[in-house]
RNA sequence: GCCCCCAUCGUCUAGAGGCCUAGGACACCUCCCUUUCACGGAGGCGGCAGGGGUUCGAAUCCCCUUGGGGGUACCA
């Protein structure tokens, strides 16, 4: 049987770091196996669900180049299956209607919590004889539907990252609710772990792989699997994504959105890359830098970990860094032009002029926001830092400065300019390193940044550097 | 409270009983390259949570303790 797998965020949320590595992971096995990977918006909380975030969550599975095989399923749309299977489950006795008021739960879980026990519902409406059932309807009583959980029965299951799983139906916390209250003819709205199993069946899922924060729900889940009459499909439970104090990985941490790191001027080659190092640990001749692609190749559950995984800065840093580091003039111009417009930097010159100089950033930038402040000096005309100031200053500097003005030539060539800046230091007696950091403040308005001879010739091309050795003097 | 899961350098991890004097990567430190900042290169610091077993032999298997996490909805 061919493998089908899925990722069903819930439109509650941009698209963050959690479901996207859960998305990588359900790409990988499915590449890897020549298996399908679908996408099913979950989208039957309308309370919370809003199309923006549906658009953030295709955004970002798109731009991370997660590209899923079928259409998209959104749940909204398949209640009418929903309630077929709750229907089928009431009509065998599976499930029953529970007129229990919130007032009366309330109560009931006030009781176990005084008596220190655990808060569970107490199965009380399961078996509500004729009389009972029409008093509470007569009483006007809405119900939800509830799914029979036999506390004696023990749900074992085979977990790709855990291996045997084991868990006491006592401990699902009794009878649980399939369906949202509604009149007491009718079935309300689909709760989660029903909706879930109808869909994954329907959509034919064979391996269910999602975070370990899911363990309890497929326990869940596996009974009404029987109890539909399904085969049960294959779990993984992957670590989670820990912040920095260990805790799962929550929108409250900040920066967790994929958006948020693009904006950041992270590549999705980065991040992508990143997310698989996670909790996955690629076989040694892979390396730990690697496309989605390559780690396809070789992905299984056998080198995933069970120990959640905290989220590191440093390391997505230095990866996007290399990202950066590796790529040409061309294509990190182009990646670099949309944030020197935003930031109103002038973006007049040629293009190859502008590919030139993103060559000459690309090796110091870790993330692409990076090459905004450190192109600014060469972009528009730059204001001079108090070092620079200072630098000018300097006993000699500006005789310096004045001999490279004067025997400046016409056109640049690299071994022309640096006998320039020795013979400079010659005539105006001063040490070489005096007149680097002159003709480099009187450039750049500050005393760091990429090779001298470089920056200067990027300038002298675009016919800027005259100018500015003019404004320095005086 | 109850249930479940987890545990190797600061962080991500390799490790399937002898190959371990525990390997790699990030971070950190030093040096080299560079008359700047970076990049790059070479080194260094640093860990099997604790205690019991099992075994000729344990980071690896078992038990306990401790610590951490997750779950406990008419959310997903």
């Amino acid at each position: 049987m061919s493998v089908r797998v899925r990722i069903a965020p819930s439109p509650t949320g941009n698209l963050h770091m959690g479901t996207a590595r859960t998305a990588v992971f359900n790409w990988l096995f499915a590449r890897r196996h020549g298996g399908r990977f679908l996408l099913r918006i979950e989208d039957t909380d309308r309370e919370r669900s809003r199309q923006a975030f549906t658009d953030s969550i295709l955004t970002g599975l798109r731009w991370l180049g997660l590209d899923w095989d079928e259409e998209i399923v959104f749940q909204s749309r398949r209640s009418r299956d929903h309630q077929e299977a709750i229907a089928t489950l009431l009509a065998s006795g599976q499930a029953y209607r529970c007129y229990a008021t919130e007032a009366e739960l309330h109560a009931m879980r006030e009781a176990q919590q005084a008596a220190r026990q655990a808060p569970r519902y107490d199965n009380r409406h399961r078996h509500l004889s004729p009389r009972q059932v029409a008093a509470f309807r007569k009483e006007g009583r809405h119900a939800v539907v509830r799914f029979r959980i036999e506390d004696g029965q023990e749900i074992l299951w085979q977990d790709m990252v855990r291996g045997p799983m084991r868990w006491q139906g006592a401990d699902l916390g009794g009878d649980m609710v399939i369906a949202r209250r509604a009149p007491a003819d009718q079935i309300g709205e689909p709760l989660y772990n029903l909706a879930v199993v109808v869909d994954d069946m329907a959509m034919g899922i064979t391996h269910v792989i999602r975070g370990e924060d899911h363990i309890a729900n497929t326990a869940k889940q596996i009974l009404l699997y029987n109890a539909l009459g399904a085969p049960q499909p294959s779990f993984a439970h992957t670590p989670l994504i820990l912040n920095k104090e260990g805790r799962k990985l929550s929108k409250r941490d900040g920066v967790t959105s994929i958006a948020d790191f693009q904006a950041l001027g992270y590549t999705a080659a980065a991040v992508s890359n990143y997310m698989c190092l996670l909790g996955w640990s690629p076989p040694k001749k892979l390396g730990e830098r690697f496309g989605l692609g390559d780690a396809a190749a070789v992905f299984g559950f056998d080198r995933v970990n069970k120990a959640g995984a905290r989220f590191d800065w440093d390391k997505l840093n230095w990866l996007n860094s290399q990202v950066l580091h590796a790529m040409d003039g061309a294509t990190l111009r182009d990646a670099l032009l949309p944030r020197w417009r935003q930031a109103g930097l002038d973006t007049n010159q040629p293009q190859a002029w502008q590919e030139r100089l993103s060559a000459l950033l690309g090796p110091s930038l870790v993330v692409l926001e990076d090459g905004v402040e450190q192109a600014r000096p060469f972009l528009g005309t730059p204001e001079l830092d108090d070092a620079s100031r200072a630098q000018l200053q300097v006993e000699g500097c500006q005789a310096a400065l004045g001999y490279v003005l004067q025997h400046r030539p016409r056109t640049f060539e690299m071994s022309a300019a640096k006998a320039l800046l020795t013979a400079a230091a010659q005539a105006a007696g001063v040490r070489k390193g005096v007149v680097m950091k002159g003709v480099r403040a009187a450039l750049l308005g500050c005393l760091q940044g990429p090779d001298l001879l470089l920056s200067w010739e990027l300038l002298h091309g675009a016919g800027e550097d005259g100018p500015r050795l003019r404004s320095a003097l005086g």
